[in-house]
DNA sequence: CTGAAAGCGCTTACAG
DNA sequence: CTGAAAGCGCTTACAG
């Protein structure tokens, strides 16, 4: 068991001064050639790596990023993950991924312990409790101690940063507008609650589409779900009571629960019943019948969002401006086998 | 914007020196009541936090843990993540996540660029390309160093240290044995190729189950997969070209590909075909039928990774011992509708 | 009871 | 060309 070399142990060795190995190290030409050369190969030999905390000290940054995400089991909080990672990497930096599980203390614990040095800025989407609560005192917090925070997908307009968001209200506008295409006018929604904020926005889209249409929005055709344990039955009280020929569902485990639903109760997806899901991911792809759904590119949202966290992280001191920009990504309506042709 | 406040800043406001107020901080008996009193108010009005980047150059260990996953898309590899989250926010320690994207070059980046202070230990799962070419010069290395590692799920036996795996031969043997008592004999195996070690692990207990029912093992019969691109066309091939009456899948997107193909074909599963997979995850539950499968406690893995790590890295250096354990995480055998009754 | 000093591992302005 | 010193922010053995 060999523990790490350090600059000082290189000195000793060679019998130099730390500053000499330190400045040899990092090629500098106030060193002689040859001492260079000397320290350079001794280096290698021991395999010489600097330590990266006593860098981070001295420069005061880490060069580490985090992302808070509410939940790791939602494919798309993973595949932002997946887009933060490559920019990070590339970039040089580390990404520290932290789960708020949807709670708030969760969320405050973990930016109020690595705010303190450990990282450079934060990458984060709200937890379902913090946008219930509306308190945001945490994150103000870190941007008043000028740390760079970007916020993605579930935002909120009390804080001020940047932020790279779908244009929700849109994408489920045309979600729902292609359904009134097809013919359809029984359309139901199955969404979230109302203070989550993708939920209520995308509830916004279905409602403008409708109108647009001059069809009357049916308050028995929209189900907002609480909590995700046992939505299946409320689903099936939606479909089983209710004349309906489409659903727009505003992710992929409502929708794939419908298809569920509607089989039981006879309905096939989507001769009887047309489904169209939201977030592109695995489970729309791999369901059978597959999801016609709202792609929500999540590798590029995180991308996107990496990208504006490190150029905060690299703008010099004198040059910053507070300026905070919000990025829109681009969805695409998927289509597949749940709507019919 | 306000900074950070630092020991030395409150050292000069109060007129003291850094030790006293340091002391003061961690409630010291060394120093007098009043002063530790009118330090603690202090430090609380300016909402100090030591900076955790000189602790651990102080403390020469940064309570923080890496883990190495070949892919976040994989929901297990998700869950993993969950439970090792879950121990170690518990237990005080920080997770950094690193995706090896299933390549060898990234796996040994992460690992160099980590080992250097910034974390404590190693979680990990070999990429695809580090078991294929059998080095694992990267891992070696990091142990020599005094630092642990725990491998999880894709383990070598030519690394020694604590691992935490299923016994993935003998889940295979069951799931098998399973189809074979519900009287099928045409069974076929979706599986990787064999340098993945739990799929050669996979592979090994279906031919033992044959084998241990007198049932010829039919090589045409064996699916090995080695792209992620399109396998579909192999599986297809595979379900039009013989005769089956089951499936046994290693994974859940093999086996939630083989209902789409099968239905495709006009085969009903399980009318005409039951299919049993591997790892319990979001498509299996969700999937039409739902899946069959072998369940791989993921979060219990993680969980279980974690507390072996943190453990070792808080024994004291004079009562260690190199010795590593091996930790068997018991699976089960989850029945639903992609088997007949 | 308080504080100066050394040290964790590094960098860099400055002196010689 | 080389090295001593100061400093990043902290802790702690030691002196007074």
């Amino acid at each position: 068991m060999r523990r790490k070399v350090t600059l000082k142990q290189i000195a000793k060795e060679l019998d130099v001064s730390i500053s000499t190995v330190s400045k040899s190290l990092r090629d500098s030409t106030e060193i002689s050639e040859d001492t260079r050369q000397k320290v350079q190969a001794f280096a290698k030999l021991y395999n010489y790596k600097p330590n990266n905390i006593a860098l981070s000290l001295k420069n005061r940054k880490s060069k580490t990023i985090c992302i808070i995400i509410p939940e790791i089991i939602h494919h798309f909080f993973a595949t932002v993950i997946s887009g933060v990672e490559h920019i990070a990497n590339k970039k040089g930096y580390n990404v520290i991924v932290c789960l708020s599980d949807e709670s708030f203390d969760k969320e405050v614990i973990n930016m109020e312990m690595l705010a303190n040095g450990s990282i450079d800025g934060f990458i984060m989407s709200l937890s379902k409790e913090t946008q219930q609560k509306r308190d945001f005192h945490h994150i103000t917090e870190v941007i008043n101690q000028g740390m760079p925070v970007v916020m993605f997908d579930r935002v909120t307009n009390d804080i001020l940063c940047d932020k790279v968001i779908i244009d929700d209200n849109l994408a489920a506008f045309n979600a729902t507008q292609f359904l009134i295409d097809k013919g359809f006018k029984k359309i139901a929604l199955i969404s979230t609650v109302d203070y989550v904020s993708v939920g209520k926005l995308r509830t916004e889209g279905y409602l403008k589409a409708l109108k647009n249409n001059d069809i009357l929005a049916n308050e028995n055709l929209i189900l907002r779900i609480e909590d995700t344990d046992n939505f299946e039955n409320h689903i099936e009280s939606l479909i089983a009571n209710n004349d309906l020929d489409a659903i727009f569902a505003v992710n992929e485990i409502f929708a794939v629960t419908a298809i569920k639903v509607a089989n039981k109760l006879g309905k096939k997806v989507p001769e009887d019943i047309s489904i169209i899901g939201f977030t592109d991911g695995i489970i729309s792809k791999y369901s059978s019948p597959s999801i016609t759904t709202v792609s929500q590119n999540g590798i590029k949202m995180g991308e996107k969002a990496a990208i504006m966290l490190i150029e905060k992280l690299e703008i010099e001191e004198e040059e910053y401006e507070e300026q905070y920009k919000t990025e829109v990504i681009e969805t695409e309506l998927v289509e597949r086998e749940s709507t019919i042709g």
